[in-house]
Formats: structure tokens, C-alpha cells, sequence
DNA sequence: AATGAATGAGCCTTCATTCAT
DNA sequence: GATGAATGAAGGCTCATTCAT
């Protein structure tokens, strides 16, 4: 009985999801998540306050996970090249595979509703902190000079984002994991992160690069 | 007369502004919009064929400016630097100037309704064609390596339009206009744009360059 | 267009007087009162806030004005006797012209909801000083022994009102003003009205005193 | 078993007395009185058709065993002063010590909802009707003269209900029973009761009265 | 052109009642 | 008998849009 009311409160999660993802938010009327997770409409405010907080309640739910099994990851990493490779990998391949997710995410949970922002902003701060994190890490290890973290930060987790959007406003998108490699690059870049390397860089020093990267 | 018209088109679209900005697209009354132009509910619907239709030409009119106003000034630089040096300062000066504008473009026009997405795009894809000349110009010009241009283009516009989010949601946010040296810097690293001026730069060039950003 | 104004407010209060007489405040549907009044439903909060408003309206500016005028009828009688008998005959005559707002006063606004029951003690209780002033007068003129100005008023009142509601509720009724003169002898028993004056009236004293009441 | 299930209708008639009271029936839940009650919401309709009955029950259980009580005391009188003494003070007792149950008789039984108001009227007629009678033993034992008895039952029943309503309405008010003496004195007069007088009075002063009241 | 009263479709939410366990 | 999760009908209210003036 206690195994078939966490399915519920999951699949009218899910069901709300793809319904907003579909709909937005505004536009989708709670009938339409109850006839997708196939409950009746008064069963959702069993498992819910009301609209909103199933809206809160993905964000909390599905976001909070993200960012546990992205922080474990990190902490498996020994360098900032590494820990920036598990972020863009683990939030390209996360929204991915959830892409209904990503759409609520990148679209619907922008919204100036500040009870919804406030509910968004814990989850969403966590991932910047993260982030912040692995800078202040880099720079601590001197490999990352002293720079702006929030900016930073700004721009990570920014770039992520957009690509993100364009990926989701796409009809016919690249992978987002195909972006993986050049983002890199970019962070990389922007982070002054290759010159440890380029001394002992012979010709093949892409390669290798490449090759060291690969299994984080 | 025409200038009269002219007059109440501009009145409603920029109490719209700051209706939509306040309140939110969908939780913002017409009645709102009105009240705050001084027009009557009705009159609305002599310049506008819809509510949607307000919310699409705040979009085209303002941004629409923006960007033109910005190609203009791109047309005067001579380097990459220089005009990622413009996108930066116009974005965040731009944005900075027209709060509620900005609030409505980074919150209330990231909707998954197709009509609104499908009237943004147009403008939008201007601005990221834009940025994406920008790097390309830097390719041509052999500053900047070969690199993505979508992706480049994802990491700069997402880069910008976060740092404009989170000043956006700042109870008491630093000035936008704080961010533009720390940004450029991480640009500039970002597309290898240091690399022109090494033959001319000594041992103490990092140094100098920074010290030439600062004051900017 | 003011009258117009006026008239839909009337013409919406007058079908909530007999939309709830007949189905009660809470089973009836504003879409109930709209119907009877010829307006669509939102119309009617055009008018009144909400559907409570309407109820709290019906018995202010109906229960007002029966107030008003019986506060008049009143300022024309010389005694006590004179002044029970308006009171009685008013209450009766008109609850008996608006069988619909006396199901409504008798039935429906006796709600334990605070909201409404705050509203409606404004002009009750008008009422109730009305009553009491009137007792107070008597007892001034020494027409009436000292007794508690309360419980003569919930005495007086509360006959008055017992007998609305079962007229209300009679499939069959009597009229209500047939109760007028018994209602009135007791009354005056009650406050013991008859014997100071026995001794001072001459023969046709009572006669005549009733003949002036008659026609009032 | 069979005094298990007494003991739980009781419960449940007892947490519904209190939750109408305190909500009022229409914004009573079922399951508010379900809590109160310590029972199952699916529990009460094991004991009660539906929640109309509930209401319904608690006049017939309660008022029955009232007025069964009420019509023992009276059985025990001698006069019609007694009688009437029985009345006030029973009513006012009752109520007193049953504030919820009086708030619900008061105030949310006067519903005009037909199907509750029919089976509400079963006690009240046999309330009425033990108020009638005491009037018409008075004049039988010609302690009253001959009035209207219906009127009269509407002047006592009204006195008590309003004196009631007035009660539960007050926020701190006067203890029920301190009305006691002063409303007989009223009910007394209006009866033409004052024994006192008997002696002093002579052989037509009965009938002068009666012509006062042959014309009502 | 401008108004703003009127419309009525549509949605969130509540809650009496049922029924599988 | 007892439970309480599930149902779904129903209703108050909002608000984009229209149209007579």
C-alpha cells in the first residue's frame, strides 16, 4: 500500500512533467496531468497542496537528485579539468535523458511567481555552490588564476544552460552530449586551465588529453 | 495624429513592461496593462490583436533596437577583443537600463507556448547570428582557433543572459556593468584570444594585459 | 447609463432574494442568480465581490430601508401602545410583501459564517435599539414598569420572528398582519400597557385609541 | 457489540453537534467530523445515510429526549405559572449546558433545505404542541383568558429562541438562566396570569378584557 | 478612435460518497 | 465492522475579448 502511494505520487509527477513540458505550466490544466498519470483530477491534491506545488515538487525532487549524484561524482575527481568534465557530462547526459524535464526546467521554472522562485531557488543555489565550489578548488590547487567566482559560475553554469535551451527549442537537435568536447574547450579556456600541461605537451598532446579525460 | 497613435502604441507597450515584469505574462491581467497606460481595457485591442500579440512586440520593438543599435557599434571595431568588448557592454548597459525589460526577457519569455517561442526566435536568432560573426570574424582573422560556432555562441549569449538572471532575481544586486571586465577576461580565454599579441608581448605579458583590462 | 448601472444591481439582488429563498444561500449556484436576473454570471461580480457580498447586500439595503422607514412611522406616535402597534404591523406587513427576503432573513442569514454574521448584525442590531428605545420610552412615561430592556426586546423581537418563520415555513399560511392585534394584546400584557390607564379612561377610551390604530 | 455501536453513533453524533457548531454545516467536512469523532470518514456511513441525516439526527435525539423530559417536569405542575416556569427554565438550562447543540439549533438548523427542514419539524411540532397545551390548560382552568394559541405559542417559543440566539451570538454574555425570572414576568403578563391580583379582581374584569382582545 | 460594461468559457479546488482491502 | 484512498461532479471566480455607444 505504501509501495502503490510513492508510485502514485511518482507517476502524477512524471505525468506533470510531460504535461507542462507539452503545455507549460500556465496552460495546462490539472485534468491533463490526472488523465496522463491516469488518476481522477481530485487525487492529485492527495499527494499535492495544489498546482504549484507539484511544480515545486518536481524541481525539489528531480533536480535534488541530480545534484547529489553530481556532487558524489565530483568528489571522485582530483582535478578541476576532471571535476569541470563530470558537470558538463553529468548536466548535458541528465537532460538528455529527461528531456520533458529539461523543457520544464529551462522554460516553465523561470518564472517571476516568487513563491515558485523561492521554492526553485534552494535546488538551484545548491548547484551553484557546487560549481562555485570546484572553481574556488581550482584556484586553491593553483591551477585556476584568481577570478570572479560568481562570473564564473556565471558563465558555466550560463553556457550549460543556454545549450540546454537550444538543444530543447530544437526541432531537429544535435545530441547535447555532442557539445561536450567543445564546452570543455571553452571552459577550459576561459579558466586558463592548460598551462600546467603545456610544457611537457609534445605533438600528440591532444591525444593524450583526450585519452585522460575520457574516463571521468 | 499618426504620432498620437504612435504615442498610445509606445504607452501601452511599455506599460506592459512593467505590467508583465511585476506581475508575470500569464498572471497579469489586461486590465493592468491598461490601467497603468491610462487606456481603456478596449483600446488595447486597437493596437494589439491579442494579449500575446503585446507580449510578441515588446520582444521585436526593444530587442529589434538593441540589436541594431549593437551591429552599428560592432561595425567600428577592428578586433575580436574590441567587439566582444560591444556585446558585453551594450548587454549588460542595455539591460541594466531597462530592468523590467530585462525581467520580462529573461523570465516571462522563456514560455514553451509555440505562438510566443516562434515570434522570439526571430529576433533572438539575429542576436546569436551576430555573436556567432563575431567569433567567426575572429576565425577569418586568425585570433581565434577554429572552435564551434553554436557552441561558442551558447557559452556567450547563455554567459551574458545568466549574469542578467541572477541580477534580475538579486534582492540587492551589484551592478550588471560590474561583470563586464571579469566576463570579457573569461571570454578572451575562453576563444584563446590572447594568442595575437604573444610575439609582441615579453615575459611579463599576462600582467600587462590584465593591468590594460582593468581600467577599461 | 447610470440607471442602467442601478437597475442590474437591483435586478441581480432581487434574483438572489428568490434564487436563495428557494434553494438556499449555499445549494445555490451563482449561475442560479444570474439566470433569474438575465445577466451572464461574471456580470454579477461586476457588482458585488463575491457571492457572499450579495447576501450581506440583500439584508443592508433591504433590512436599511425597512429600518429607515419604520424609525419614521415611529416619530409620528405619542405612545407606547402607538408604538408597539407600528412596529408589529410593520414587521408584519412587510415581511408579508417580501415572502422571498423573509425566507431570506428568517432562514438563511442565520449562518455561524463570522463574515456574514458581522455584516448582518450592523442593521440588526439597529433594530434590536429601535425596540429597546421604544420599551425605554414607555418606561420613561411610566406606561411601562422598569423591567430588563433585554429581554422585553428578545420578547418582542423574537414573537415577531417566530411568527415570520412559521408563516414562512406554513405550505398554507394565514396571513401574517391577522396576527397583528393578539400579537399586540399580548404585547401590551406583557408590559403591562393596560392597567395604568384603566383608571384614568373614560368609557370609549380603549375604543377609540384602537380605532385611531386601525388604519395605520 | 450492539452497546459498541451505540457508543460510536453517540461519538459521532456528539463530534457532529460540535463541528456544525463550529463550522457551520455547509463548511463542515465529513471528515472534520470523522476526526473529532475518532473514527473513519467511510465509519459514518455505517451509522448515517449521509450527512443531511446526521444533522437530522442530532434534533431528533437530542430534541426528543428534551421535550420527553420537559413533558415529564410539566406532568408535575399544578399551575399554568408553574408550567410556564418549567418551560423558560428547562429551555434556558438546556441550552445553557448544550452551547454546541444550541448553536446548531439555532442557527444551522434553519436551513431552508426542504428535506431537512421536514424532518426537523417532527420535534419542533411536538415542542409547539406542549407549549400550546400548557396555554390551553390555562384557559381551561381559566388561569388564562382566551387567546390565540398559536400566537401565543409564537410569543413564548420566539421569546426563548431569540433569548437563545442572543446567548450564542454574545461573545461574553450573560448566563442564559439569569433571563429566567424576568421573561416569566413578561410571559405572565402576557397571559394575563397575575394571580396576585385574583383577589382584587371584580366579576367583569375578565370580560372587558376579552372584548380588548375579541377584535384581533 | 476610444470606451468599459458585459460576456462566458474555463480552471482550480473541495468534498460527499464509494468500495476494495 | 472498519478503513481511508480514490473518485468526479460541481461551483466560485477570473479574465481575455467583444461590441454598443
Amino acid at each position: 500500500m505504501e509501495a502503490q502511494r510513492e508510485g502514485k505520487f511518482e507517476r502524477i509527477l512524471e505525468a506533470a512533467i510531460n504535461a507542462f513540458a507539452e503545455l507549460g505550466y500556465y496552460q495546462c490544466p490539472v485534468s491533463k496531468i490526472a488523465s496522463l498519470a491516469g488518476v481522477a483530477e481530485g487525487t492529485i491534491y492527495l499527494y499535492f497542496k495544489n498546482k504549484e506545488e507539484v511544480l515545486i515538487q518536481i524541481f525539489q525532487e528531480r533536480m535534488g537528485a541530480f545534484i547529489t549524484s553530481m556532487r558524489h561524482d565530483l568528489s571522485l575527481c582530483e582535478t578541476t579539468s576532471a571535476r569541470l568534465r563530470v558537470i558538463v557530462q553529468a548536466h548535458f547526459s541528465y537532460m538528455e535523458q529527461n528531456r520533458s524535464l529539461a523543457i520544464v526546467s529551462q522554460l516553465e521554472l523561470r518564472q517571476s511567481n516568487p513563491r515558485i522562485r523561492l521554492a526553485i531557488n534552494g535546488p538551484l543555489l545548491e548547484y551553484f555552490q557546487l560549481i562555485e565550489g570546484v572553481i574556488q578548488q581550482g584556484i586553491n590547487l593553483e591551477e585556476v588564476p584568481k577570478i570572479d567566482l560568481r562570473i564564473a559560475r556565471q558563465m558555466i553554469f550560463g553556457s550549460l544552460d543556454e545549450a540546454t535551451t537550444d538543444w530543447v527549442m530544437a526541432r531537429n537537435p544535435r545530441t547535447l552530449v555532442s557539445g561536450i568536447e567543445p564546452m570543455l574547450e571553452l571552459f577550459e579556456g576561459a579558466l586558463r586551465l592548460n598551462k600546467p600541461n603545456d610544457i611537457r605537451r609534445g605533438a600528440d598532446e591532444q591525444k593524450r588529453e583526450e585519452d585522460g579525460n575520457a574516463d571521468s
